[in-house]
DNA sequence: GTAAGTGCAAATGATTTGCAGATGT
DNA sequence: ACATCTGCAAATCATTTGCACTTAC
C-alpha cells in the first residue's frame, strides 16, 4: 500500500478553509452559519446543538435553535462536522476532517477520553483480523471501566 | 486469577427464574409485567418498547406503553433486562444475564451482528493492554464496515 | 433576481411523570 | 390492608418541519 501523494479531497483547518469548501458546493455563509462554525472552531470538545446555540446567542442576537440544527446538518453532510453519542444525552457536535478523535467512556466515573485515531491502529487491526470489520469509535464510544475504576470493585459510587 | 466456584448472584434462565428474582426484591408480578417478560423471552433480538407493547397488545388487552417503559426500567434495575442503542432509532431492550451479546453494525449495508462475548476476549485483552480500559460492546456497538463492505469503495449505496 | 437561509411556531418521536383507581401478596 | 402497579393524559426533551419573510451572491 502506498501513501497518498496529497489528499485529493478538499481540506480545511480553519474557518476560511471550511467556508471555501462550502462555497465550492454552492452553499452560502449566513450570519448564523458563520457563528456556528466559529463556535465549533472555538470549542475543544463536542457540544450539543443547544450549547452551541447558547454560546452563539451569548454574542449578539443569537441564532435560532432550529437554524443551528439545520446548519449542523448541512455541515455534517459536507463532511465539515460530525456528531457523537457519548451517553443518553443529546448528540454532541464537533469538527470533522483532520481533528478526528475517537472516544472512550468510563461507565463508573463518567470520564470521557478523546484519543487520536492513530493510538487505536493496533486495536483496529486486531478487530479486523478477528472479526473482519474495519471499525471506528467516532460515532459511539467504547464503554467500559478506565484503568483506575477497573481496579475498584464493580459498584458505581 | 481463579475461576468463580459458582456465580453468587441470583441467576435466571427462564421466566420462573426471573420472577423468583423479582419476588426476592419485593416486586410483584402483574399481568403487564409478566407479558413484558414473556415477550422478551420469546424474542430472539433486541426490540423497542413500542414493539414490545405492540406484541403484548397483540394477545389480549395489551399493556400501556408507559407501563412497558416502567417495567423495562424496573427489570433493567434488577439486572434482568438491558438495552442497546444500535443507531439513531429508539433504544432496544433485551434480556441480560447469561444471554449477553455484543454488537457489530455495518454502517454501509446496515447489517447488525450479535456476537458471543467470548468471541471478543482477544480484542478486549488488546484494548486493555493498549488503553487500560475493560470494555464491552453491549450498550453501544462497534460501528464500521463488515468484511464484504470494506472490500467495496467508501460510497454507501 | 432568485435560490438558500432565517426565525418562529407547531409537529414528531422517544421517554417520563402525575394521579386516581385497580390489584398482587 | 396497603404498597405496588396500572391506564390515561399531560409533560418533557431532542430534533424536525412548514411557512412566510430575509439575505447572500
Amino acid at each position: 500500500m502506498t501513501v497518498a501523494p496529497e489528499s485529493p479531497k478538499l481540506q480545511f483547518d480553519d474557518i476560511h478553509g471550511a467556508v471555501t469548501l462550502l462555497r465550492a458546493r454552492g452553499l452560502r455563509l449566513s450570519a448564523a452559519r458563520r457563528q456556528v462554525l466559529e463556535t465549533l472552531f472555538a470549542l475543544d470538545a463536542p457540544a450539543s446543538a443547544e450549547a452551541i446555540a447558547a454560546r452563539v446567542g451569548a454574542g449578539a442576537l443569537g441564532a435560532d435553535l432550529a437554524s443551528v440544527y439545520r446548519n449542523l446538518e448541512v455541515l455534517e453532510r459536507e463532511g465539515i462536522v460530525r456528531h457523537v453519542h457519548l451517553g443518553h444525552g443529546p448528540g454532541l457536535y464537533t469538527l470533522a476532517g483532520g481533528r478526528e478523535r475517537e472516544y472512550l467512556v468510563c461507565e463508573r466515573c463518567g470520564r470521557v477520553e478523546a484519543v487520536e485515531p492513530a493510538r487505536l491502529t493496533h486495536v483496529r487491526e486486531v478487530i479486523e483480523a478477528d472479526l473482519g470489520y474495519v471499525v471506528a469509535f467516532t460515532h459511539f464510544p467504547m464503554v467500559g471501566r478506565c484503568a483506575a475504576c477497573a481496579a475498584e470493585g464493580p459498584p458505581a459510587p
